[in-house]
DNA sequence: CGTACTATTGATAGATATCAACGCTGGTGG
DNA sequence: CCACCAGCGTTGATATCTATCAATAGTACG
């Protein structure tokens, strides 16, 4: 596939949080992040209704769930960043309940339930795609608490928590910042507002000097101040034990992912310096 | 276990909504929820934090999930109702991300590690499980779209639509109404509202007679009008074949589960018949 | 018969949606 | 290459919704 020096796929990235992989998983995983499908932005995958297409991996960009309402008003109910699943139970549903498209230009990976059954049969990938179902829902959890009972600042505080830590886990963070790829009428979808009142809640946020938001870029200018209005607590995205050690109220900086060799791999001078992916050794 | 002539415990009825069992399985389930042990209302199940303490099952009365915020306000994230199955996954989490308690005086059973494993080791019961997660997690969707998007009036209409259909499918609606175990506050934590505002859109649904609520039995007058007020559409509960093919808007009436022997059980009638449920205690 | 919780109501303040207008930008076709 | 267009961001004015505060009445229960 046509994607250069292949980076290690966020799917083992990701897994590697919850579980050590042998060698031989970690190579069926690579596998399997050959087959990625460009998808343009702004595309319908699913839609609610259809009979579930079988599951799905993103390996860049941004895509999203979200139900639409007779009104044309959506709810956004998940983001779905590099190395995010989706309908990974889909053999067990004959139609969707919920639609799902790309925000931005993104690679998918379709995989057949033959391919999921394959995946299950190794232990460790198996345990790994549950935890990571965990946390789906543990996040949605959360958001319906963000949206049931915080203030508008509040919700989109709590939304760029969650999301610079993903991106940050998954090597797309960039320093404190990170490219939001969502227009402020997507954002008010995600948080039940109204765009005019994103626009002008952002405009607070950035009064008050916790965030920079410029063509695209989110810049967190102070992070202890984003967290504590948004009362954000890390623990539902299970990011990994090494990352619950820091102080709660320092800026993360990019920490080792669990890679067992006790060496600091690539990945964290990338997302701490800016560079690219580059192929990363575990042993 | 001290309940006279047991019902089936909703347990089975639920499972067998998605298929079929055998009878070994049926005895299995049926054993498991001997084990029931009261719980007194508003007592506290499991406490965020906590290191989950196993799984547990509802036999009777009405338990929730819910997070809490700082300043004491809480998000409800869930409903148990009998049937519910609740932490199957506990084993894999190390701590809970949110808390579960009891609205009323509760039947509970806990479930060991090793008594998931035996339920998961039979094939119908494995499934029935995993159907009975993703009925969850659509329902937690839909709160999710109720809460971050439709107005106050909407989402008590939508609560009690799902409320209604839920009770009535484990046997616990009694003609169109069923009791009600929450009080304008709890309301209040479920929708995302003040209970000022529960109370006075209570009293507009009551104005325009789609429903009837009076000393904790709320009594559905307008099934089609409030389920339009709601854009309510059942799909996500997924109550079954049987049920799929009633009519929209008229008023659902019990339909025989899927029991495999073609006769309609006892549980039935008394949704139906309006009779009380014998030997449940309430208080 | 208190006591505590729950339901109800009114008055008011605050938050948020809606409507409308305008400038900016990036893309597209002539 | 330029003119145009559509989508996005921004702002102001206004209406609506909802929370908050406070007081009262009803209800359950010991």
């Amino acid at each position: 596939m046509p994607f250069g020096t292949r980076p290690l796929t966020p799917l083992i990235h990701k897994i590697e949080r919850f579980v050590r992989l042998s060698d031989v998983e970690r190579r069926l995983l690579q596998e399997i992040s050959e087959a990625g499908r460009r998808v343009s932005p702004r595309t319908a995958l699913i839609e609610e209704g259809d009979e579930p297409p079988g599951a799905f991996l993103v390996l860049e960009g941004l895509a999203y769930r979200y139900k639409q309402r007779a009104s044309g008003r959506r709810q956004i109910t998940a983001l779905l960043i590099p190395g995010d699943l989706g309908n990974l139970d889909a053999p067990l549903q004959s139609r969707m309940d919920h639609s799902v498209g790309t925000f931005s230009a993104c690679v998918v990976v379709w995989l057949t339930p033959e391919t999921i059954r394959t995946l299950q049969q190794h232990p460790n990938i198996a345990h790994g795609l549950r935890m990571s179902t965990l946390v789906d829902e543990a996040t949605l959890h959360e958001w319906l608490l963000n949206v049931g009972s915080r203030s508008s600042l509040e919700r989109l505080a709590h939304l760029f928590c969650e999301l610079y830590l993903r991106y940050q886990t998954v090597g797309w963070a960039r320093g404190q910042s990170f490219e939001l790829l969502l227009t402020q009428s997507d954002l008010a979808d995600l948080t039940g507002m109204s765009c005019v009142h994103v626009n002008r809640s952002l405009k607070e946020l950035r009064r008050r000097r916790l965030i920079e938001l410029t063509s695209r870029r989110l810049r967190i200018l102070d992070w202890a101040g984003l967290k504590a209005l948004a009362e954000f607590d890390a623990h539902y995205l299970h990011l990994g034990e090494d990352r619950e050690g820091l102080a709660s109220d320092d800026l993360p900086l990019p920490l080792p992912l669990h890679n067992g060799s006790g060496k600091v791999d690539k990945q964290l001078d990338c997302a701490r310096g800016g560079l690219m992916l580059v192929q990363v050794k575990h042993s």
